[in-house]
DNA sequence: CATTTGATGTCCT
DNA sequence: GGACATCAAATGC
């Protein structure tokens, strides 16, 4: 019953960033870090296109959106607020998949330890929490995700249904679904 | 229980 | 100086 951990391919990612956005929903996030291997089953995204007020490519090439011009099924790792991590995966054309939530699957005691915790269960739920959790920093930015080396995408189960509510944790452009 | 606040990198005006 | 694709702890009901 080991989940299959390869790569999706980058054609997966040439596509519209909504279309990407929803065909990532079940899909495996792994991460692996020396000896430890982790991965959670993504449940909630958010697309960013590059015509959206609300996306890092509206205003253009920064050193920090460097990664979103870059070619699609890379990473791009930007810092929030000045202390989480947020992780999104390109897709054509200089649009980003943000991955708001996993559902945790393997490596949940090294998740655990990232997020310093040993009560507590919410290990995944949020884009900041889960970079938390598999380790992922500003280091991970611009990341390969068709190879099988520290972070990418792979296949898992896609969701049968998957649901459209407005986005979370914005204030521009929340109109868009 | 709900609401506010503190942490502060990066880009904006 | 202010806003922000956030989160956890503190404070107020």
């Amino acid at each position: 019953m080991t989940p299959d951990l390869a790569p999706l391919p980058g054609t997966f990612y040439q596509r519209d960033a909504v279309e990407v956005a929803a065909d990532l929903i079940g899909r495996l996030l792994v991460r692996r870090r020396g000896r430890a291997l982790m991965a959670g089953r993504i449940v909630e995204t958010e697309a960013y296109r590059r015509d959206d007020p609300a996306s890092h490519s509206y205003r253009g090439l920064t050193r920090r959106n460097r990664s979103m011009f870059g070619p699609p099924g890379h990473a791009y790792v930007y810092v929030s607020y000045g202390i989480h991590h947020c992780m999104n995966v390109v897709t054509a054309p200089v649009s980003a998949v943000l991955v708001r939530a996993l559902e945790p699957v393997l490596g949940l005691g090294h998740m655990a330890r990232h997020r310093g915790l040993d009560g507590e269960r919410v290990l995944c739920a949020g884009p900041g929490r889960l970079c938390q959790a598999l380790a992922i920093d500003r280091a991970d930015d611009g990341t390969d995700l068709t190879t099988a080396r520290g972070v990418w995408v792979a296949a898992g189960a896609p969701a049968a249904e998957v649901v459209s509510t407005p986005r979370i944790g914005i204030s521009t452009a929340v109109e868009l679904p």
